[in-house]
DNA sequence: TTATTGGGTAGCGTAACGCAACCAAAAATT
DNA sequence: AATTTTTGGTTGCGTTACGCTACCCAATAA
């Protein structure tokens, strides 16, 4: 049987991950941020299988989170290249090295630190705030159903307590 | 042969792709945060076959993403919660479902609306920040290697320009 | 003109995953 | 107390996804 997919669950991580969730699929949208364009770059980069690239970078474009144009003087040259689309996820790559720092190497041993460019200042941990900038947790929220809401999301929904 | 694993890439994204990579594992994470407990409300959940369940819960147990603990009056009985480890994914699952809310579903038909509990005012979006709230993007940020880079991560940050 | 590099396909083997059947302990029901 | 149902799995089998190697053609470099 096929692998379950999630496109058509009512659910923002069910959508993003029919798009971002196939192993690979991450780390090339990573290597796209770190100013990889092409192919043989993210080849050599990832040491990623040629066909696996391949089918990668073209899910990656259909869903338009790449672009891929052509840079050769008559065809057969191409540079796959962050939309809009893919410059969103500067905060999903963000909390996941976030986290990754915190609980996975710990403080003090992340292999990575971002700072502003011009001011040379670290970047603040992203988190979620209220209006007021006062940091929220999970106990904090409230989920209520949305106007794109299916049945199915709205009765997931009734059990009041969370 | 094998899949590759990421486990040991010196790259927070990687890190994070160990412990949630796989398919299904992020939304297992969703469902705690909605407060599913149960191996039984896992599964008619997610429609998910119960052995591949069975695996993630494990993995993500070994990964001190969820604690499993014993409800029954003499064993045999379980429950999945979030551990603090796992709390902190809450920026994760929020940029992702923030992300498809915009990109995915558009404005106007997200599936779930996220509000402050006491307040009832929605949650502003997740943005990366200067030390000072003004909002940066991939091209105010500069990378450099943090305490724990291995060689590796350091030859890659070489390349000046981004 | 030949060699090399870029960007792939094709074919094969293995690992991951989906499904259905089965199972034992605990809890509920009679 | 005996039976049934629920819970939380495990096992086996088939299919799909993925990794590796080998090949290939067009564009560029020598």
């Amino acid at each position: 049987m096929s692998r379950k997919r999630f496109g058509d669950m009512n659910c923002g991580i069910g959508q993003a991950l029919e798009v971002l969730g196939d192993w690979w699929t991450l780390l090339i949208v990573r290597d796209a941020f770190f100013g990889v364009r092409r192919f043989g770059e993210f080849q050599a980069s990832l040491g990623i299988a040629k066909n696996i690239l391949s089918a990668r970078l073209e899910h990656l474009v259909e869903h338009g989170v790449l672009s891929r144009s052509d840079i050769g003087s008559e065809g057969e040259r191409f540079e796959y290249r962050l939309t809009s689309k893919g410059d969103a996820l500067l905060p999903v790559l963000t909390s996941l090295r976030e986290w990754s720092d915190e609980w996975v190497f710990g403080r003090g041993h992340e292999p990575l630190i971002v700072r502003d460019r011009v001011t040379g200042r670290r970047i603040p941990k992203l988190r979620l705030t209220d209006a007021d900038g006062r940091a929220l947790s999970r106990r904090d929220l409230r989920m209520e159903a949305g106007p794109g809401a299916s049945r199915e999301t709205i009765r997931r929904l009734q059990p009041t307590s969370r």
